[in-house]
DNA sequence: ATACTTGCAAATGATTTGCCAGTGT
DNA sequence: ACACTGGCAAATCATTTGCAAGTAT
């Protein structure tokens, strides 16, 4: 599954478009997909699929499997981005705007935004020696942050 | 657990100086210590702890669990380097010479290194841009080979 | 009415942990 | 002898899959 076919491709500025891309789509629009979204819109940041099932309120959950199931649909039609930090269960983001990849500290699991910039300098030196294509939209960097390194020492 | 105490901290060129690093490390020479050790220096390239665990020879195994935990000791008293390719089981290597980190495919798995100065330059740049200690070592850097690339389109 | 979806249970894959019997030293 | 290890079973964690019942359209 790489591309859908007539995929909303960019990016979603709030609750109704995002429906319309799910109608867009011939996708339903039922209230475990609400659940999921209103949560993603709602995020701080990354989250998980058992914190996005749960929903901005804490009452209304929708089931875990439904909301992986979910997460891999709007993965699909281009409305979420899906992330892995080297450690713990991967994280949803809603794509909205510039792309850009993370740090992540290995050791308290902080982690940061790392800048179009950055990731394209990274992109160019990997593909530069090994002719990959580096994928760190995706998977972050792993690393030790400023104070874990200094805690070590 | 960062550094072992009295670690022999270097790189390993055989099975005697290995054997001579656990005594050194007040490490018992058991059998199943052997099997990996020797599944170690045999492998080809990083293997995983299911791989280690059947030893060169198909036959004597020992128990995964008991290889998981061994790993974790050779890693302590630095013989062994712990890798994580962004998919599926983590990998084991002999730390022999100099360091280096790996690209992997998150389309096909192949993997291949990425030399010592390559690594520099990715480490630079984050360290540079979000003050976060890269861990190209241990952490792959994912991507699509050139030929999954070639696929795709 | 009829696919598309959900929710629940159960299966997976990778690792870890508890425990007691076995064995290097 | 005795503490360190090994092996086996069972527990975790993150995620997936099978299916029958529910519901957008």
């Amino acid at each position: 599954m790489t591309a859908a076919p007539g995929a909303a491709g960019a990016a979603v500025d709030g609750m109704p478009a995002a429906i319309a891309a799910l109608r867009a789509n011939g996708l339903r629009v039922s209230s475990a997909r609400r659940i999921v979204l209103e949560a993603l819109f709602a995020a701080a940041g990354p989250a998980t699929a058992e914190e996005l099932a749960a929903g901005p309120g804490l009452i209304p959950r929708s089931d875990l499997a439904s909301t992986y199931r979910n997460l891999e649909t709007l993965e699909a039609i281009g409305l979420v981005r899906h992330l892995h930090f080297g450690q713990g269960a991967g994280r949803y983001v809603l794509r909205r705007g510039e792309e850009s990849g993370y740090v992540s500290c290995r050791h308290c699991g902080a982690y940061e935004p790392m800048g179009a910039a950055t990731v394209a300098a990274l992109s160019d030196t990997v593909r530069d020696s090994t002719g990959y294509d580096a994928a760190f939209a995706s998977f972050s960097v792993i690393g030790l942050c400023a104070a874990c390194r200094a805690d070590d020492a």
